[in-house]
This record gives C-alpha cells, structure tokens and sequence, in this order.
DNA sequence: ATTAATGTTCAGAA
DNA sequence: TTTCTGAACATTAA
C-alpha cells in the first residue's frame, strides 16, 4: 500500500530517531519466511549496533537512516528537510527500507506480532524502538555503504521526488517514454514516489486519460498534470495517506489514514464519477494492474 | 477447492 | 535500446 503520501507519513512517525543510538537489530521469531535483509542480518547488525541515527528522510517510497560515522562525533541534522529529496547524498552509511507493497514501519502497536519482521531497538531519546511489519514479506532493508548511494539512489535508478520534481524536468523525463502514462508514472527511475493509487488519482485530477502515449501529451498537459500531482500528494500527506478496507495501512497507536473517503477513481470501478456525476468510472488493465478513470472527466485527445 | 486480485520491484526475455 | 512478463509472498474474495 505504501505509496510516497503513507511513506511519508510513516517518515514523521519515527523523525524523533534522530539522534538516537541503535543498540541492537533483531528478528522477532515467526514461522514465516523472513523478509529480504541486505547484508544478512548479522553483518548489518554488526555495522549498525552502537551508531546513531544522523537523519530520518524519504526518497519517493523509501525511508532512509543515515548513520553516524563510527564513534566521532558528527553534527546530527535535525530538520525534517530530506538531503535526499535534492538528490544530494550526505557522507554517511545509510539503512534503507522499501515496505514494498505490505511493509509498515512504526514506533509501537504493529497490527499483529506475526508478521513483524524486524526491530530496531534504540536508546536516547523516547522512541525506544523502530518496527517494520510487513503481512506479505515482500519489503527490503537495506545497509548501504556511503559510497552506494549515489549509485543506488541516484538518478539512474529512482528519479527526482514527485514533491520535489519541477515541471520542466516531469515533461522532459516523462516524455521520453512512448508507454501509456499511467505506465510512465509508475516507472520509479522516471519519477520516484507516485503508486497505483495516485497514478490514477493524479490523472482524474489533471483531466488527463490514462492511456495517452506519455510522448504525445499535449504541451499543455504538463504543468496540469504537476499541479495535480503536488495537489494530490499534499491533500493525501495531510491525511495520513490511504488505508483501504483491508485496514492493515496505518502508523503508531493505530491510527489509520483517511484519504480513502476522498478517493475519487481508485477501486470504484462501476460507481458514479464523484466530479461530473455523468459516467460510471471504469477500470482497465495496464501493465497488469488495474487502472480507474472517468471517461468524462478524462478523455481521449 | 482453485483461481484471481492486492499497495511494488526487478531480473530476464521479447 | 526499450518494453513486457512473471515471480517474490500472504491473505481474501469469487
């Protein structure tokens, strides 16, 4: 579920880290098969245990720990601004957590102790702990070596943040794919943040149908089709993101989001358009994943 | 009881 | 080179 408005949400739910001293790294026992941990478990903890945490930022749906050298004593950034967001990369090693499509990170009160998967435990400071629970195991966390970064974070592999991407450089990357898109807006390294949700989300917004060739947007779609998609990914952040019925999306004290009640394409395939009232939204399959729009509301140049 | 679908990513094939 | 397909996994609905 997480998409860039739930991963950030998660991001400020655990911002007081900053700071904070890991002091282990353990895997609670379950019959489950384990998530991905690059390297094993008992070299990142070997790396990690001892070290505080320099910054607590996102890049598009990743969430990064920068660490402090080994025992100097570097200065700790304490701001909420993301380095990472301006794709500048700080000197530290740095853990790296994708929740993929069912991982949650959390200070306490994971859904269910079955599927928790990792625990950061921490002192200084009132966090205490950081959990990733992930129902389906397929998230990754990663230690990442100062000097990999660049190459795994850098504009190769995860384009510019979709809240931080100006428009000219959206129509420039954008465009350089003939995919529908839809498509194209899920490609991490043209645009780093945007899921299935927003995509289709973004498009209604901007008016825009979601199987245009990506080269053939008409010029004046672009600073449209930005607009809507800060809009969007604002309105959803200050929602605390979007926990679909099957609830497992949330962050601390169980508190779930609620952009769900302001969804106005995704998963109501069959139901009126909530903007024009005129069409039913239909759903399609690209890139075999579903994908909502309103034929009114969004058609065909 | 199968089968399909679910928020994502990526290796390997076309 | 770019784009498409299937697999990784757990769970639920049809």
């Amino acid at each position: 579920m997480p998409e860039l408005p739930e991963v950030e949400t998660m991001r400020r739910s655990i911002a007081a880290a900053v700071g904070c001293r890991i002091c282990d790294v353990v895997r609670p026992p379950s019959s489950l098969k384990s998530i991905l941990i690059t390297p094993r478990l008992d070299y990142l903890r070997r790396r990690v245990v001892g070290r505080r945490i320099a910054s607590v930022s996102r890049l598009g749906k990743r969430i990064i720990l920068e660490l402090t050298d080994g025992q100097s004593v570097k200065k700790l950034s304490g701001g909420t601004r993301s380095s990472f967001l301006e794709n500048k990369f700080p000197a530290g090693d740095a853990i790296v957590i994708e929740p993929r499509m069912s991982g949650l990170v959390l200070r306490f009160d994971p859904p269910d102790r079955k599927h928790l998967r990792l625990v950061f435990q921490l002192e200084g400071g009132e966090l205490g702990q950081i959990l990733f629970w992930d129902q389906r195991g397929l998230g990754v966390v990663r230690l990442l070596a100062a000097e990999e970064l660049a190459e795994r974070l850098g504009p190769q592999r995860l384009g510019p943040d979709a809240l931080n991407i100006t428009v000219t450089e959206l129509q420039k990357r954008l465009s350089s794919t003939r995919r529908a898109i839809k498509v194209a807006l899920l490609d991490q390294r043209l645009l780093a943040g945007i899921g299935n949700i927003y995509a289709a989300e973004i498009l209604h917004f901007a008016g825009i149908h979601p199987a245009v060739p990506s080269d053939r947007l008409p010029t004046d779609a672009w600073p449209k089709l930005h607009q809507a998609m800060r809009s969007v990914l604002r309105r959803a952040i200050r929602h605390r993101g979007t926990t679909l019925s099957d609830g497992t999306y949330r962050v601390a004290r169980r508190r779930k989001g609620n952009f769900q009640l302001h969804l106005r394409v995704y998963g109501r395939a069959g139901e009126q358009c909530r903007s024009c009232s005129q069409a039913q939204v239909l759903r399609i399959v690209q890139a075999q994943r579903s994908t909502y729009y309103c034929p009114v509301c969004q058609p065909m140049p």
